[in-house]
DNA sequence: AGCACGCCGACT
DNA sequence: GTCGGCGTGCTC
């Protein structure tokens, strides 16, 4: 009897077995319909075997499914991702098929003449529609217009068989890049990068590579070109360049369109259903050559897969913390050594793990010295706001003031960055000291002026702001604290009333359309101070911009997460980046309390190297990540101490064997969300010690 | 994830 | 006396 295991969406360990009935042949990445229970649904089979008599009696597949089957080294990533991740690996596969759960987008109807045939009655307006058709194939709307006639005219015509409706395919868009088409001028730096690159790729062997240059470097020309050279010498070839974030897809698109001459395909939640299963096909059929995506794109069905880039490596966005928790820059690693494939990760500020990496020698490492152009890195200075304080209820020290004077005098550009969205992070009532939270979670209420509302960031509550305050009933009470961009916006207004000031932040950008014409405007001249939060510390070139005051550098510090320097390192290196990119030198002002502090003197020094070595012994000597591994346990229910018990017993049955420890439990991070209390356990290893399988066969065990 | 079975309140 | 609430548990 053939027995096919069919990876199923549900949250069960392993892939389910079926008979696969006479007269089917099976093979490995087949879609398949199974019975479940008492209904059928889609699965991938992960595996066909021959047994003589089974134990249990098994139920037989029902059908196999037209879709283009999942590559085999696709399936092979997908169940080692499913292992590494902890994850079900029928969700895992169910993730890398999601294109396929869109028709492919509906054909475009289009309209021509039959032969030489004449309508019986001509008119002025028939003979007008046979005029702007010509011998062309036009969808009737198009025709009508051109005519500047109704649609009725077209569809009598159609009618009378004079003109017949013919379905052509949608536009596929896969134009083969053309390797020639702009080919750029590389510094010796970039040159030298492609150079390793592209011949790593030739190779066809597992090739990581850690692409490590300051911002306006040229990262993206030295891989372009390293895409160039394979694609010269392999048309064949697939290639993936992730990035964080799907506002950043576009930029890239454009770069890849002006340098190949053709547009990639794209591939994000942003992208409707039927394109999706229009690039996902074209994917598994070999047809598309270059994909640029987010995370998700890491689990298209590639056949010839042979260069992943990962660009801004070092971004939190890469990690997916719903649903299937998974790390794309680390998955990406992976699915290069599965594919035989190079793979680059990119950034100016890499991250701890990926700099070990490259220090260890496991990663190439390239590096890209030179600012592109004429240009330098902006100086960095720090201001001890304990020498110059802001007066209160302000936020911009003396020394920040004068320096935005000067810059606005000479025509330049300011940008003030605070990673806060809204006005003001805190709401206290001042009679009673009550800080006000959402309901059921514990998190701040946010005040928004735009919008006149207080706002949970974590779960999008919002509320019109109360007149008394809620613990104690005073009225006219609460007030503000602290200050978010909205409110530093205000401040600017006050003190530079006919300087054009803007805000950028998720609030006032919501889209990517915004954001661009915002961009535009910013670029352009158009705005004198921009206000700011992370979303536009990436990406973008302000040619006049020459100053940024950073408001406060301290943000991030605070709070004992592992990654908080590092963090901080890396958002501020990416914001005072931003200043003097052209011609103009830039210079950044950081205002701080504690000036002392390791991460500001190591951004004031320009030194990431030494930030990074200090950085690094810390967690070496603490066994932690990237010395150590480390793995978090929530656990979350309705009823605290039920949940407390549980952690606490789950704790004490995890022995803490050789080289592992087990911390807390302690209050997860968000210690309350929709009224579930959450408790969390760490796990520490050493690095040599296989934390997955012993999760795994803890909570069996 | 569905969709079952399984024990306790208001209805033809 | 039944219809139905959603609390556990299984699906090859």
């Amino acid at each position: 009897m053939i027995i096919a295991a069919v990876l199923i969406p549900l949250p069960v360990p392993e892939a389910f077995d079926y008979e696969a009935p006479e007269g089917l042949t099976l093979a490995p990445g087949d879609h398949v319909a199974v019975p479940l229970g008492p209904r059928l649904v889609r699965g991938v089979v992960s595996e066909v075997r021959e047994t003589t008599g089974s134990n249990r009696r098994l139920k037989a597949v029902d059908h196999r499914l037209d879709d283009p089957p999942l590559p085999p080294r696709t399936l092979a990533f997908v169940e080692w991702a499913a292992r590494w991740t902890l994850s079900p690996p029928g969700e895992m596969a169910a993730m890398a098929v999601k294109g396929l759960r869109s028709p492919p987008p509906r054909p475009e109807r289009r309209v021509r003449r039959v032969g030489d045939r004449v309508p019986a009655r001509a008119t002025p307006a028939r003979d007008a529609v046979l005029e702007a058709l010509g011998d062309k194939a036009m969808t009737g709307a198009d025709l009508a217009r051109a005519a500047g006639v109704s649609s009725g005219v077209v569809k009598g015509l159609t009618d009378e068989g004079v003109l017949e409706v013919i379905e052509i395919a949608a536009e596929a868009g896969f134009d083969p890049p053309d390797p020639g088409h702009a080919p750029a001028t590389l510094n010796a730096d970039q040159a030298a990068a492609a150079d390793v690159l592209a011949e790593a790729v030739a190779t066809r062997a597992f090739a990581p590579f850690l692409l490590d240059g300051v911002t306006g470097s040229g990262k993206t020309e030295a891989y372009l070109e390293a895409m160039a050279r394979l694609l010269k010498v392999e048309p064949d070839a697939q290639i993936l360049i992730l990035l964080p974030e799907i506002a950043l897809t576009q930029a890239v698109i454009a770069r890849i369109a002006d340098r190949f001459g053709a547009l990639p395909a794209e591939w994000h939640s942003g992208v409707p259903g039927p394109r999706r299963r229009q690039v996902w096909e074209a994917v598994a059929a070999g047809r598309c050559n270059i994909v640029v995506g987010a995370r998700s794109a890491l689990f298209l069905p590639f056949v010839n897969l042979r260069l992943l880039v990962v660009d801004e490596e070092h971004d939190g966005s890469f990690k997916q913390e719903e649903g299937l928790i998974y790390h794309a820059r680390d998955l990406a690693v992976a699915r290069a050594r599965i594919e035989s494939a190079a793979v680059v990760l990119a950034s100016a500020t890499p991250s701890l793990e990926t700099l070990t990496n490259a220090r260890q020698g496991r990663y190439g490492w390239l590096r890209l010295s030179a600012r592109h152009g004429a240009a330098v890195m902006p100086s960095i200075a720090l201001i001890d706001l304990r020498q110059a304080p802001p007066d209160p209820q302000t936020w911009l020290s003396q020394p920040l003031r004068e320096a935005m004077i000067e810059t606005l005098g000479r025509g330049e550009q300011v940008l003030l960055f605070l990673n806060r969205r809204g006005y003001a992070p805190v709401v206290l009532c001042r009679a009673c000291g009550h800080r006000l939270t959402a309901p059921d979670t514990d998190s701040w209420l946010v005040e928004h002026r735009y919008t006149g509302r207080l706002v949970c960031h974590l779960t999008g509550f919002s509320m019109t702001k109360p007149k008394t305050c809620p613990a104690c009933g005073a009225a006219d009470t609460l007030v503000p604290v602290g200050p978010g961009v909205e409110r530093v916006e205000e401040e600017v207004r006050g003190l530079f009333p006919d300087a054009r000031t803007a805000v950028f932040s998720s609030d006032t950008v919501p889209d990517g359309k915004s954001a661009r014409a915002l961009i535009e405007t910013m670029a352009e001249g158009g705005i004198d101070i921009l206000v700011a939060t992370q979303a536009a510390a990436k990406g973008h070139n302000f040619p006049r911009l020459t100053l940024v005051g950073v408001v406060d550098a301290d943000l991030g510090l605070r709070g004992g997460d592992l990654r908080a320097a590092e963090r901080t390192f890396q958002l501020l290196t990416q914001a005072t980046g931003r200043a003097g990119r052209a011609d103009r030198p830039g210079r950044a002002l950081l205002q701080t309390w504690t000036p002392e502090h390791p991460v500001l003197q190591a951004l004031a020094a320009g030194d990431r190297e030494a930030f990074m070595q200090t950085e690094i012994a810390e967690r070496e000597a603490a066994s932690l990540p990237p010395h150590g591994r480390l793995a978090a346990l929530i656990l979350s229910g309705e009823k605290a101490e039920a949940v407390e018990k549980a952690a606490a017993d789950l704790a004490a049955a995890i022995p803490n064997a050789e080289r592992l420890e087990v911390y807390g439990p302690a209050d997860a991070p968000l210690a309350l969300v929709r009224g579930r209390r959450r408790k969390r356990l760490l796990v520490r290893a050493d690095r040599d010690v296989d934390l997955q399988a012993f999760l795994r066969a803890g909570w069996r065990g």
